[in-house]
RNA sequence: GCCCCCAUCGUCUAGUGGCCCAGGAUGUCAGGUUCUCAGCCUGAAGACAGGGGUUCAAAUCCCCUUGGGGGUACCA
């Protein structure tokens, strides 16, 4: 039974690169039908916060992705949540002390940090001396005594480390490169890589999927997991997400946050779809799927070794295809929000003609990627439109009102419109004015709607109505420069 | 500095020794859609980082160089 996790510090808004990371979990359970564990590292109490573990289980749900066991539906191997598992990492440090495995340090924090400058200058390895390995027992009393607290350290072997990466295949390291490691903090709590071990044994995970940036800490944990006696996990690590200058994703990059995506209005099925395409590829080369079209061929082994840069407008691209196709019900109920916020539609929804509304919405999605984005394509159906100055003078032209005298007195004719008719009004305008194309289109767009781009005029014409396109023609007609 | 990982169009990628003077997608540009468009259709330009090997044959295997990324914390 395959068991992956998704193991996020709540230190801040889930974005991108590490939604990423749990996708690419969960799918890979979901294809062996295994279980995907959510698991909160938050010991780091400094940076941790609990409103970014409500968010970040929102965000994940939001997009769709739903876990066996987490601290929000609990599970056999739980808490969830490392800061209610002190007590096992307390535990099993005091097994590896008395194991001989591990050991105090008492150097400070002001002391390493001068000794890897020094170590820096002179052109050596920063890394730990050991040195508190070899205490004598008279020194350790004498430690103790002066009150000075102390960090539990990892006697890590002068051995090579090897193992086989799903993603990279064989990776070594020599780990008498490596210093001791801190395992125990002096405030009692857990360094990541002591957490990580215990937890991945505890929670009995057999598939460890995250980010490359893990990769140089793993024989670490491979070294743990010997201590803790445990057949290590297997490992993928995944190639990393970067920002357009090739630095690794991050908050000043612009708005990455899942959170942010959904208040812009993306469709979450959109954004999965696009990171799944971040370091993966369908068989099909069909680059829009849903997760159902393609669990079962997915290959975690076929994954993308070199980090990808993230790309908005592909994904804008990818969005603007969902928002397209989805059923329009949807998209409305979603719009209506962003348009009552900006005030073209009324704040009581009984107020709300809705198959109107659907009118506007089906004509507005097809120039937009996400749902925000319909605000500016749809004020012209509710507001009276502001023509600028530069299109008052095109207005007040000869041809322009050759033209808006002609369709007006057409409108004339009509109680109702529909494209056909206004199709049909259109054809005589042309042939009255024996004027066609651009010269034709653009006075009655810019008239009705203040704009040179917008939906299709058919759809603009038979939404607003007669009277209102004849009010907004009338706002025209004899204006003189 | 040391260690590790990586390298195909601007970007995401296909490619696992001959189907490749490299395919798709996005973006860009051009044309079409009796207007516009971030919509739809058609088309164009656009890449194997460089140098050595191995081989009858290399984008694909090996080595070096260069470039990028990561790690080297009482962050995760």
């Amino acid at each position: 039974m395959i068991r992956a996790r998704f193991a996020p510090s709540p230190t801040g808004l889930l974005h991108i690169g590490n939604a990423r990371m749990a996708v690419f979990n969960w799918l890979f359970a979901k294809r062996y039908h295994g279980t995907f564990v959510l698991r909160i590292e938050d010991t780091d109490v400094t940076r941790s916060e609990k409103r970014y573990t409500i968010q970040l289980i929102e965000d994940l749900h939001w997009l769709g992705l739903n876990w066996q066991e987490g601290p929000d539906v609990d599970g056999p191997y739980g808490p969830y949540q490392q800061s209610e598992r002190l007590y096992l990492y307390h535990d099993i440090c005091q097994k590896f002390l008395k194991e001989g495995l591990a050991y105090r340090c008492y150097c400070t924090p002001a002391e390493l940090e001068e000794r890897r400058k020094i170590a820096k200058l002179m052109g050596k390895p920063p890394r730990y001396d050991n040195r508190c390995r070899r205490l004598t027992d008279e020194q350790k009393k004498s430690f103790e005594t002066s009150g000075l607290k102390s960090t539990v350290r990892f006697k890590v072997p002068d051995e090579l480390v090897v193992f086989d990466d799903l993603i990279r295949g064989t990776c070594q390291f020599d780990m008498s490169l490596m210093g001791d490691f801190v395992i125990m903090r002096s405030d009692g709590t857990p360094s990541f890589h002591f957490a990580v071990a215990v937890d991945d044994t505890l929670m009995k995970i057999t598939h460890v999927i995250r980010g490359e940036d893990h990769l140089s800490n793993t024989p670490c944990h491979i070294l743990l997991f010997h201590a803790l006696k445990h057949i290590p996990p297997q490992f993928a690590h995944l190639s990393l997400t970067m920002g357009t200058d090739r630095t690794l994703l991050s908050k000043r990059h612009g708005a990455f946050s899942i959170s942010e995506y959904r208040k812009l209005g993306y469709l979450p099925e959109a954004v999965l779809n696009y990171m799944m395409l971040l370091g993966w590829s369908p068989k099909d080369k069909k680059e829009k799927f849903r997760v159902e079209d393609i669990v079962d061929t997915f290959e975690i082994t076929s994954m993308s070794k070199a980090p990808a840069v993230f790309n908005q407008q592909k994904l804008d691209w990818l969005s603007g295809q969902y928002v397209r196709e989805a059923d329009l019900e949807r998209i409305t109920s979603l719009a209506i929000p962003y348009l009552q916020e900006t005030g073209l539609i009324p704040k009581d929804e009984n107020n709300i003609d809705k198959t109107r509304l659907k009118l506007v919405v089906d004509a507005a999605r097809n120039n937009i990627s996400c749902i925000s984005q319909i605000t500016q394509e749809a004020d012209i159906f509710f507001k009276e439109s502001l023509v600028s100055e530069k299109h008052v003078g095109f207005l007040s032209s000869g041809t322009s009102q050759t033209i808006l005298l002609s369709f007006y007195s057409q409108l004339q004719k009509f109680d109702t419109l529909s494209p056909e008719v206004f199709k049909e009004a259109l054809a005589t305008v042309q042939k009255e004015a024996k004027i066609k194309g651009k010269e034709l289109y653009l006075p009655i767009r810019i008239a009705l709607t203040g704009r040179e781009h917008g939906p299709e005029l058919h759809c603009v014409v038979t939404i607003l109505g007669t009277d209102t396109c004849k009010k907004r023609i009338e706002r025209f007609l004899f204006v003189k420069k």
